[in-house]
DNA sequence: GGGCGAATTGAGAGATTTTCTCATTTAAGG
DNA sequence: CCTTAAATGAGAAAATCTCTCAATTCGCCC
């Protein structure tokens, strides 16, 4: 049904729901299909009329579903903007941080992590214990600098 | 009217609204106090409630534009959490970093930032320019860690 | 390839959250 | 005080998210 689309992250998002024993669906892997094709962090809406530009009809509670699906996996990724508004974006295990272009809300993953040389001992001296750390860069892509400033 | 309650931190806020040409509202040092005397993250609900205990019939619009305003400021930011609800915390200048208890929601500011000492320079090699960042951690504060895992 | 059982979905109602409008109130400077 | 523009209150409206349950579909087994 998604043939014609098959790509990598669809290979692999197909990988992961099996070794947890979810089912790969239509609506999911049009889901990878629509967030990793746009290559940029979506909202809700978008990712819901993208995938029903490949599939017809599909509910948006699906949508939803699927999208805490995949963020619980790790295949998926929330972001958030300055301005309060949220997306989700495709995300590679071991990529847990990105940059995103505020003009164009592209996205792009790196896979060196600041935090890691940080030194956390200063902050846990009040007994706090880190186990997490969420990270988001903000800029301007290469294309969208070039425009204006 | 607030003047019981008036601590460093209204004084603070009332400093930034000055020099904005803002105006010092009873309603806008409400919630200055009732997120500062909490320590924590508090839903936007949280922080009706809290003011309307001081005020009285305060409307939810005048919450949602004090704190949209304030954000603005920097003198109060908006934390992420990882089962998707979103929060409000005090946050003095310059500590724009957080660390929050998953269990208590606690907020612990702390000025150093992890991305200071990281070089940019390969994530730039893209020719995306980076103009900010978001950075906050999740774990257990010194009370909650104690009673469970 | 067909059948079975459980996971997943669709549809729309319902709940919740956020925004908007405009008459009224209030802070702050003169 | 008085004036004036900024800010608020109330509630309607819009947007966002969740829930329910019958119908569908995936993955497994034969």
């Amino acid at each position: 049904m998604l043939k014609d689309f098959e790509c990598r992250e669809e290979s692999y998002a197909k990988e992961v729901l099996r070794e947890r024993g979810l089912r790969s669906t239509s609506q999911r892997l049009a889901v990878i299909h629509v967030l990793h094709e746009s290559g940029r962090s979506l909202s809700v809406g978008e990712i819901h009329d993208g995938v029903r530009g490949i599939l017809g009809g599909t509910g948006l509670a699906t949508i939803y579903r699927t999208l805490e699906t995949f963020e619980s996996l790790g295949v998926v990724r929330r972001l958030h903007f300055p301005d309060g508004e949220s997306g989700y974006a495709f995300s590679r295990a071991g990529n847990a941080h990105h940059m995103v272009c505020l003009a164009c809300r592209s996205v792009f993953d790196f896979p060196e992590c600041p935090v890691k040389n940080f030194d956390l001992a200063p902050l846990e001296r009040t007994g706090f214990r880190v186990k997490d750390h969420f990270v988001q860069f903000f800029g301007k892509c290469a294309d969208c600098g070039e425009v204006a400033s």
